[in-house]
DNA sequence: TGTACATCAGTGAACGCGCGTTCACTGATGTAC
DNA sequence: TGTACATCAGTGAACGCGCGTTCACTGATGTAC
């Protein structure tokens, strides 16, 4: 489907944006910045995004809606018609080497990383994150039940949010924030995984 | 021991400053803030910390080094002597529940997630905090060495990394930046840290 | 014990700049009849 | 098919305020002899 002249440009704008919002951080990045970075003037960012908060939950919510829908696209490979066949220790370690060689990328962290900070400041944000968070979890805990369809739904509840807590909290520890990456640390957290996904 | 006047003024606008930066947040406190929040004026507060960043740097070591103490001082209450004898499940559990309640202080984690933001833009906060976590993973590997004796280095550094990685993981989640927080979740997240730190 | 002087603690006003936002404007594109 | 008008895309300058920092200053505390 072809963008609207309107909608092309602000999606440009939003791409052009999220990348000064990596490199410099919310607190270092200013509308003048921004407007530079999409080649167009201040005035003209404002036709699009009346203000600075609009541009910033713009860029939060689809940078975090991007991500679920990169997490339904890896497990779709996987399932293609059916959606109760038993998930097996492949399919999840192939999942989960997919999560993980995304935290390689630091720019994803670092969004990540302000939109923690900005949950705190701006209940709209916060209200996305949350939101976010809790689809997150659902979609683990149904791969998780299709490991272990035996589970209950608090234990599925459990164990997903246990699983997305080691992913966010990996992302931390293997970015450049901690810079403690080695390949013995990722086997023990594939490992840790597995432990979640398909019992002990 | 008591502190000279001017260090017991440095540490109450410390005090005051980190109250501050943990409502506010970064990017909204300002100088007047914090010299508010401490009874002075401005030209006062930069007597003690001539720059926003020299604040901001005293503020975040500080938290981190308070972590780190925390941290041992816990460990330490159930070794007293000897640090070579081997620790027990209910020994690490209580160490565990320790840990995950102090996730419950919203106002830590507010100040980790700042202190992680701020490391990607103030290359001196970015070694501090790498600094913490190599101290952290580091005091973790040797507490899982009292538990498996066994394991070579390599192995022990993964499973420290890992726990921690699960820790600030968790800390994420159960704040208010996702609001998941539940006791079946808690009763995993303690099974998981057993499962790195004992084995399977 | 007293005096002179340096250093530290604290005040208060001002500077200058970067910021988000406002506003009046021009040019391009669409739409009704 | 042409015209009139509304709406959208984009410019450019200016405003006003909050910010970190500077600076000259006063008062308190220590220290040397």
């Amino acid at each position: 489907m072809t963008l609207s002249k309107g909608a092309a440009r602000a999606a440009a704008i939003l791409d052009a944006a999220e990348e000064v919002l990596i490199t410099a951080g919310n607190a270092h990045s200013a509308m003048r910045d921004f407007a530079a970075a999409a080649g167009i003037r201040v005035g003209h960012l404002q036709h699009y995004f009346p203000t600075r908060a609009d541009l910033i939950r713009a860029i939060m919510s689809r940078a975090l809606e991007r991500s679920l829908a990169r997490l339904t696209a890896t497990t779709n490979t996987w399932t293609e018609a059916a959606s109760d066949t038993q998930i097996t220790r492949a399919d999840s370690e192939r999942l989960i080497l997919v999560l993980l060689s995304e935290q390689e990328d630091p720019a994803t962290v670092r969004l990540y990383v302000e939109v923690w900070s900005l949950a705190s400041v701006d209940t709209e944000i916060a209200a996305v994150v949350r939101d976010f968070y809790r689809q997150y979890v659902a979609h683990v805990a149904r791969i998780v039940a299709r490991a272990q369809p035996d589970l209950d739904s608090v234990a599925l509840r459990g164990r997903a949010e246990s699983v997305v807590s080691v992913l966010e909290g990996s992302s931390v520890l293997r970015s450049g924030i901690a810079d403690l990456r080695s390949e013995s640390t990722d086997a023990i957290l594939v490992q840790t995984l597995q432990y979640l996904i398909h019992g002990s």
